[in-house]
DNA sequence: GTCTATACCGAGATAGAC
DNA sequence: GTCTATCTCGGTATAGAC
């Protein structure tokens, strides 16, 4: 049984904001057996009991908080598709900016990557009902929805491929992966011109691999 | 400062051996914080004291298996190069068996890449002067070890590009990281049909990028 | 002098009672 | 919101045994 929310009424959902809040800050700065309910409690400035009282125990909020914050960096990657990906003026530059938009995530939004990086560090002791859902909701979700977009790309002959998916996968481990492991999920920041960098190139490996034609003048269409 | 081995006279360290062999299935198994000194001491088979007989501490302990690890995986990869990629009969072949070899040890080794994990997890706590060690020590300096094999292939014109290091690391990205990440560093198993593809492929595509002359007729920049 | 075994201390944790 | 029961852990101390 997951965490209830308290009442539908007067009930402020705010507390339990502050709560989750906190707790994704503490989780990804300590580690989850590190993690004590009393600096989440303090960090939310909220009793201790308020905590129990909309999660069951330790375990549940660091369930909850675990998929609320793959929810977001999904969502967040879709906008980032949406603004970059939808409608293409130059392959080779729509997708360097958002490789890099989607890349520099990773330096932005430190404590979410801290967060991933507890999820990775857990992994092997999460309920396995738990990890699909993660899975489901998080990065690697997040990396099928790329597909489709490249497939509406290759529907209009800038790019050539067999399996939309295998190229989505392509293009992730040619940029993202990259910079993910060379920065160990963000703990390691990376210089944004080391960033920049990677990105391009592995960008442009990929259009070496999947441009119909991968040199000269790209004129079609 | 580190751990001193007891006596100088020639006996084995037997006890040494058995508390780090413990100490590195038990830190790969629960983590850093979880793992007790009590358990550690009772999986060696050895009293709790003699642990702090050769280990100031506990993260003295961790951070010296730490770093026995990572020269192990490093040995054992030096291993695999010198195997596969000393004397090249068929690129294509040697370089996909050597990846695969080098793959398959996430599977065949789970508790060292538990450990792997579990550095990870501590990565942002590490002072700094430890995560330098490792990482001089640890995967990313066996990457740097891969430069020079493809150095020579490349002088006998089997390869052609200007930063054998940048090649290096695409090798690795297109091949191991690909295999790491979908595996969560081997935390969620892959099955062995699916690295064969991900190695095959991603040589495959190393190659296109890589070989002087890919299959048919095709110039490069 | 090293190892074993056990008991012990203080700190800090979860969880719940008041 | 405080207070407490109970537990675990890191680390030490104190025994004796090889």
């Amino acid at each position: 049984m997951s965490g209830r929310v308290p009442a539908a009424s007067g009930g402020l959902p705010d507390k339990r904001r502050a709560i989750s809040e906190a707790a994704r800050r503490v989780f990804g700065r300590e580690g989850y057996a590190r993690a004590s309910l009393d600096v989440i409690a303090d960090e939310a400035r909220v009793a201790k009991r308020t905590i129990y009282n909309h999660y069951t125990d330790k375990e549940h909020l660091f369930l909850s908080v675990a998929v609320e914050g793959a929810d977001a960096v999904t969502e967040a990657v879709r906008v980032l598709m949406e603004r970059h990906l939808r409608k293409i003026v130059d392959l080779e530059e729509d997708l360097t900016a958002f490789c890099l938009d989607r890349a520099r995530a990773v330096t932005e939004f430190p404590e979410h990557f801290a967060l991933v990086r507890t999820i990775h560090a857990e992994v092997t002791r999460l309920p396995a009902p738990v990890l699909e859902t993660w899975m489901a909701h998080g990065p690697p979700s997040a990396h099928q929805r790329l597909a489709p977009y490249l497939q509406k790309i290759a529907d209009r002959q800038l790019l050539r491929f067999d399996d939309a998916e295998k190229a989505a996968n392509r293009l992730n481990t040619l940029t993202m992966n990259d910079v993910l492991i060379r920065s160990f999920y963000g703990a390691v920041p990376l210089p944004e011109s080391v960033v920049e960098e990677i990105i391009t190139e592995g960008v442009q490996a990929f259009l070496r691999l999947y441009a119909p034609l991968p040199d000269t003048h790209d004129e079609q269409v």
